[in-house]
DNA sequence: GCTTGATCTTCCAGCGACTGGAAGGATTAG
DNA sequence: CTAATCCTTCCAGTCGCTGGAAGATCAAGC
């Protein structure tokens, strides 16, 4: 199967497909006409890297991962602490978000927001308050 | 006043602050020796971009915000319109990070975590639930 | 005056995870 | 046979720094 397909059934761009290869995460074999040609069990660790990625976890996490579900010997607390770090790493970045939207939000709310040069937000940022 | 006194008064590395620099976000003068010198008013610029960045605003954003905070007849709807949108993106990205964390919670907490190699984590990846 | 160590300068390279584009070969449809 | 599409490789750029090398300068102590 051709790169353009592997494309659409994992839904990951093929130039994403051609980096995951060169940064060794899957090694499709090649046509005669240089074409690489993707397996159906290409195509599943293709999905399963999608699948990681949109949770979160960054391409080397992702590399372990399918390292240990490659491995039939595997204990399950392996997978299970990769995936606590991760969430912890969540949990802290949503607090660190979420005190900025406290901060921006009453930025927001104090800047009256209309034609006058007098901004809170500016005053905030300049050290007026601090 | 030399970069590394900037450094220390704005709580920004030295890297950080020639960076600035290059892409034009100040111009500090230069000593006879060749040496960056910084005046109390460069010192206010980069405590702004410090506070700014902090706020999560990226760069070219922090760039508007100076523009505007020296234009003496900005209006501050202007700069509400900034922080509002950045406080879009901020929400944005909260209300994904916690559907992140949702499906990972669930993740971790059906996984038994022990020495056994079957892992409700992996399946969930290679798609046995799909 | 001399040495030592801290601080400054410039320049180049690398991070993560792609993404865009150029130049050219292969395939497919009509 | 042609035109459009798809494939290949390679190089460069994104964002916001950060690290390190090589060399100049300065400040302090003897």
């Amino acid at each position: 199967m051709n790169i353009g397909t592997a494309a659409r059934r994992s839904a990951l761009p093929a130039k994403t497909i051609r980096y995951y290869e060169e940064i060794g995460l899957l090694r499709p074999a090649r046509a005669d006409n240089g074409y690489r040609d993707y397996s159906d069990a290409d195509i599943h660790r293709l999905k399963f890297l999608q699948r990681a990625r949109g949770l979160g976890f960054s391409v080397e996490e992702c590399r372990q991962l399918l390292s240990l579900y490659g491995d039939s010997h595997r204990a399950s607390a392996d997978v299970k602490a990769l995936a606590a770090t991760k969430l912890d790493q969540i949990e802290h970045k949503i607090a660190e978000l979420q005190s900025l939207k406290k901060t921006l939000t009453h930025l927001v709310r104090t800047c009256h927001g209309d034609a006058r040069p007098d901004c809170p937000i500016l005053d905030e940022l300049s050290g007026a308050s601090a």
